[in-house]
DNA sequence: CACCAGGCCCTAT
DNA sequence: ATAGGGCATGGT
């Protein structure tokens, strides 16, 4: 299993892969819980609901004003699906937020561990969406594993690990950790994903039998 | 009609 | 410790 060159051949299939997870740091933080188990159109509907309903609300940011509008927060992101249990989970989020005046800079000075320990203590916010919100809004070095991750390795490798920090051990054992790989990596296997991948084995043992395995994707692998 | 999507929490073994 | 169910919309 050679995940450097795993990244090297996603490269060359797909192209360069700059700023993946669209808009501001804001906004990956609100996707980032709404994208829970969920597609992406979706998300896309509820953000905009989301945005056009703050720019409305003038002199407040994103998350100042998603604060805020907590009742509301039902109804405008319902395309996103869940969409009481995320509204709890954004306003946890938000509401930790808080206390650092919901300024990306000042929790940007945490470090990398602390702040992941304080978003996983926050009601909703597991593994994966802490990670993301680390790596894409806050810009820290953390490799994000996902479900494509993982039936990626076990359909080009037949591997499979216990969880997820060893999935997320992993790739940043086999990099260099530097965020603007970790991004554009994670970004590639979700694109790739999508596109050869994009249904679920019928059964454990004819994972090597799926397209994303075959030659014409993966010459060198 | 069934199944899936850029998860997470709670509960019953 | 860990499998299973619930959360819900929109696309295929």
């Amino acid at each position: 299993m050679d995940l450097k060159g795993l990244y090297e051949e996603l490269l060359k299939i797909h192209g360069k892969l700059e700023k993946w997870w669209p808009g501001s740091s804001e906004e990956i933080i609100i996707s980032a819980v709404l994208t829970q188990n969920t597609n992406w159109k979706n998300v896309e509907r509820a953000m905009e609901n989301l945005k056009s309903k703050c720019e409305s609300l003038e002199n407040w940011t994103l998350l100042e004003c998603v604060h805020m509008l907590r009742e509301d927060l039902p109804s405008l992101i319902k395309p996103a699906g869940f969409y009481n249990i995320k509204s709890q989970r954004l306003i946890a989020l938000l509401s930790w937020m808080k206390q650092y005046e919901f300024s990306i800079e000042k929790i940007s000075e945490k470090s990398t561990y602390d702040l992941r320990e304080e978003l996983l203590s926050v009601k909703g916010i597991g593994k994966e969406t802490a990670d993301s919100i680390l790596l894409y809004a806050f810009e820290k070095p953390v490799f994000v594993v996902d479900a494509y991750t993982k039936r990626l390795l076990k359909r080009l490798y037949n591997t499979e690990f216990k969880d997820y920090d060893d999935y997320r051990l992993a790739f940043e054992n086999s990099i260099e950790q530097d965020v603007r790989i970790y991004q554009e990596y994670h970004g590639l296997i979700v694109e790739h994903s999508k596109k050869y991948c994009n249904s679920k084995p019928k059964c454990n043992s004819c994972g090597l039998n799926n397209s994303c395995f075959q030659a014409k994707y993966l010459q060198n692998l």
